[in-house]
RNA sequence: GGCCCGUUCGUCUAUCGGCUAGGACGCAUGGUUUUCAUCCAUGUAAGAGGGGUUCGAUUCCCCUACGGGCUACCA
């Protein structure tokens, strides 16, 4: 009796998938998966002007990151394709006639010019040019409703440019449902007739779209709050070609993280973090756009803050993976407001999970993008790797983090110098030496019993031992803690380089 | 301008008429680390304003303000 709920995601490519359509289509993931559903790619590229190369490539590879992928969509048929509105335009033109039949649109022979216009005369009256019930039949309108079937007909057969209209009806009230925002009543008077079908034989987004959804039986449409206001007009035309609408949820817009408006490219640009998940290079000006994969972010990391924006379980949990998400999701916890991205948020939570990476991993990876360590070996740099891993939130930190475990400082902070290296200090270093020579190296416990048990014995004080091997080792006061270095350096290597301190000082 | 949606700490949010308004990020302070970071603890800070409804409103209704979206032969 359930009929099986089908979502899609339906992207324009017209440029990358920004994070904002990532989350769109995570959300109609999360609800496909967890009603047993099926999840569909839909591209729709039915503005051929603003077709971009690559586009369609780019959202299909960055639903692969992310790992939420389509089962259906371009290249996996299942049976409801093509999935490409470009490939389905011989379908739309029966749509359209069958309303113009039943009188629900009309042929509309005004020009782009023409429009303009009439735009510009109403802005300068200071009202608004709204092509609809009080200005359709009058006016200098051309169109079906106000021309003889003869001369329609004669446009169309010399080839007159043309357009079909919705003809929206007067004096209703709408009652429209949306899952996350309960009723919404419009006046259809204030609704104008959208063009389903334009003069270059291509339909429209909202004709294509609603007939799509129709014959790919799509059972609930979880789309961005910008199409609110196209609620009215899909509704209404569902109910003109006499099918059953699906259930809607709009979803809150992202916010630029500081002023106003929504989530764009350039703020990205301008305060550093990315607003795509792959990097993008623009085909017209070359300009390369940062992706979240290629700055260091892991995709559970993006999947996890993404779900959080405009959503929340309830609960205090806030670390869940793709699996958990899918238990705990519901579009009743969606809420209504806009939410403003948060860069720092984002890092919290790449952070997180960068705790929870599995440092083999983590350790190939750094290995084959630093040519400092190709030649190491990749245990022990998986030992480094958990050493430092808990000060990073990017692996592109873990160089400037751990360098010190693969090669001596070549030069000392001068900072560090004067805190840590006094008088004493070479004679002390000089001892530390003998004592290190000596020193059972088996474990690092080992190693930091005889050390501090040396320096407790004598009296000499941690500081003085501590910090000056410190800035022998790693060039600075900083790092991961002195005895994990020594005994993963070994302290052959250490010696080294507490005697190039000494000597140079 | 018109239409629609929204409004709890700086930010993301919890609260489904009865709370000292909870958590997280950020920030601050303290502790751990004789380093730095992490980590831990504590602190900081909110219900846009005005009317109703009610014994009682952050929660329900209305108005105003503010924010956002749409207003193309773009999606």
């Amino acid at each position: 009796m359930n009929t099986p709920i089908r979502v899609r995601f339906a992207p324009s490519p017209t440029g990358p998938l920004h994070i904002g359509g990532v989350r769109t289509a995570l959300f109609n993931y999360l609800f496909a998966k967890k009603h047993g559903g099926t999840f569909v790619l839909r591209i729709e590229d039915t503005d051929q002007k603003r077709y971009v190369e690559g586009a369609e490539d780019y959202v299909v590879n960055a639903l692969d990151w992310c790992n939420i992928p389509f089962d259906e969509g371009p290249g996996k048929d299942g049976g409801f394709g093509p999935y490409k509105q470009s490939e389905r335009k011989h379908l739309y033109k029966q749509y359209v006639d069958l309303l113009i039949k039943n009188n629900k649109a009309y042929y509309a022979f005004d020009t782009a010019e023409a429009l303009d216009e009439e735009r510009k005369n109403h802005e300068a009256k200071s009202k608004t040019f709204i092509y609809n019930w009080h200005n359709r039949t009058k006016g200098r309108l051309v169109n079906s409703l106000v021309l003889s079937k003869e001369e329609v007909a004669d446009k169309i057969a010399k080839g007159d440019a043309y357009v079909i209209r919705f003809l929206a009806p007067q004096d209703e009230t709408l009652a429209l449902t949306d899952l996350i925002r309960g009723n919404i009543k419009i006046d259809t008077n204030t609704l104008d007739d959208k063009v389903l079908f334009k003069s270059d034989g291509m339909p429209t987004y909202h004709l294509a779209n609603v007939v799509d959804d129709y014959l790919m039986k799509i059972t609930h449409v979880i789309r961005g709050e910008e199409w609110l206001p196209s609620l009215a007009l899909h509704q209404l035309l569902y109910t003109a070609f006499g099918w059953k609408a699906p259930e809607f949820a709009h979803l809150p817009l992202i916010l630029k993280p500081t002023g106003k408006g929504k989530l764009s490219k350039r703020d990205g640009d301008k305060l550093g973090f990315p607003v795509f998940p792959l990097n993008w290079e623009d085909p017209d000006s070359q300009s390369l756009s940062k992706g979240y994969k290629e700055s260091g972010y892991f995709s559970g990391a993006v999947i996890n803050f993404l779900a959080f924006l405009g959503w929340n379980p309830g609960t205090e949990q806030e670390i869940f993976d793709l699996e958990e998400l899918v238990d705990v999701f519901n579009l009743k916890n969606v809420n209504k407001a806009g939410a403003r991205f948060d860069p720092d948020k984002t890092k919290w939570f790449n952070h997180q999970y960068m705790q929870k990476a599995d440092t083999e991993t983590l350790a190939a990876t750094f290995i084959s993008a630093t040519p400092e360590i190709a030649s190491m070996d990749p245990g022990y740099v998986e030992l480094v790797i958990k050493h430092i891993k808990e000060r990073a939130t990017f692996p592109s930190e873990f160089w400037g983090l751990s360098h010190y475990f693969f090669k001596a400082p070549e030069n000392y902070a001068e900072a560090a110098l004067k805190k840590a290296w006094k008088e004493h200090s070479k004679d002390l270093m000089l001892q530390l030496i003998a004592q290190l020579e000596a020193a059972d190296d088996r474990s690092v416990e080992a190693l930091q019993t005889a050390i501090k048990g040396w320096i407790t014995e004598n009296e000499i004080g941690f500081g003085k031992i501590i910090m000056p091997l410190r800035v022998a080792l790693v060039g600075a006061l900083e790092g991961a803690d002195v005895f994990d270095i020594l005994f993963l350096i070994g302290k052959a290597e250490a010696i080294q380089r507490i005697q190039y301190l000494i000597n140079s000082h």
